[in-house]
DNA sequence: AACGCGGGGTA
DNA sequence: TACCCAGCGTT
């Protein structure tokens, strides 16, 4: 039974597969920046945004040697803006603990920022053609369905288990992508597409249906809504904004009484690194960390000399 | 275990 | 409008 799925799901695979920029490659750095970008990102919001990506930082020096601002800039649209931040820190990290060599190794590999235990596996298996199992949301789905059946909700352990007890070793990485692919094209969440599938005789979920999602709060107003337009607002000011200048950038109705509101928010970016909040000449200045006119243009960006994270006062 | 984190495409 | 989406870090 397990041999049969991994024969048809691969076979179909081999026929069916897209052709994804990631999957022309195996080189861990690149690897890795697809991974982080598909982190709850479709593989068509990603594809452009990769390639101008490794497009301006072909290497990992390269990326670590870039401001975050820059990284921040170029991440502009794709969302999670953290996941740029954890990128270029991933990347000084490899650069100063590994000599620029991505680590083959699961568990230093998972140390490393923005890199959990599905990345982690990724990167081994689709960078160095390791033999590991791995599981996302899809592969979660449709192991789960093929094998337990309709009504299983295995645990976090459980899905380590069966990941590992169905992966064929020799061609891990053609399984793992087979299973992605079929779970995003095939054996979807709400509506599988049963008809399609390579091995609806061998599964056990064949003709049932996804349960139905949990309502999505409102995005736009939301806390969420707002760190958005401020990373925003600010990727076109390479030389910060004053706090009211800022309110007034991302919400028509802003007033001074806002501040503390904005403030708190503000505070909060700097503490993820995402912005930087510094007293300039009795003004308390926001911009993107690294981005004001001592990096950036000229040369490699120092954490040190940017002196981390400031925050102004609080008072007027 | 629960929560917060973006944003654009699509029905 | 509401729903969808190759996770991770914090608490």
């Amino acid at each position: 039974m397990i041999a049969e799925v991994q024969e048809w799901l691969i076979e179909w695979y081999r026929r069916e597969a897209r052709d994804l920029p990631w999957r022309r490659t195996h080189d861990p750095y690149h690897i890795l920046v697809s991974e982080v970008m598909l982190q709850q990102t479709q593989v068509e919001r990603v594809i452009p945004y990769y390639e101008r990506f490794l497009a301006r930082f072909p290497t990992i020096e390269s990326l670590a040697q870039a401001s975050p601002a820059e990284v921040i800039r170029l991440w502009g649209g794709l969302g999670y803006n953290r996941r740029a931040v954890y990128l270029w820190r991933a990347a000084r990290a490899v650069m100063e603990q590994y000599g620029g060599s991505i680590p083959k190794d699961r568990r230093e590999l998972q140390r490393l920022p923005g890199i959990g235990r599905y990345t982690a596996g990724a990167v081994l298996c689709f960078g160095f053609g390791e033999p590991v199992a791995f599981w996302d949301t899809n592969i979660a789905r449709v192991l789960t369905r093929i094998f337990l059946g309709p009504n299983a909700r295995p645990t976090s352990q459980e899905l380590d288990q069966l990941a590992e007890r169905v992966l064929p070793v020799d061609r891990a990485y053609e399984w793992n992508q087979a299973l992605m692919e079929l779970g995003a094209r095939v054996c979807l969440a709400r509506r599988p597409r049963c008809g399609d599938c390579p091995v609806h005789e061998l599964c056990r979920s064949v003709g049932t249906i996804g349960k139905p999602r949990r309502r999505s709060e409102q995005f736009t107003g939301s806390r969420r809504y707002y760190r958005g337009r401020i990373i925003e607002a600010l990727r076109g000011r390479w030389g910060g904004m004053r706090l009211d200048e800022l309110g007034w950038a991302v919400r028509e109705d802003y007033t001074p009484a806002h501040r503390a509101w904005l403030e708190r928010l503000v505070t909060d970016l700097a503490r993820e690194g995402l912005v930087e909040a510094a007293e300039e000449r009795g003004e308390y200045v926001v911009r993107l960390p690294g981005g004001g006119e001592t990096g950036d243009s000229c040369g490699e960006w120092d954490e040190r000399a940017a002196g981390g994270v400031k925050v102004g006062p609080h008072s007027a």
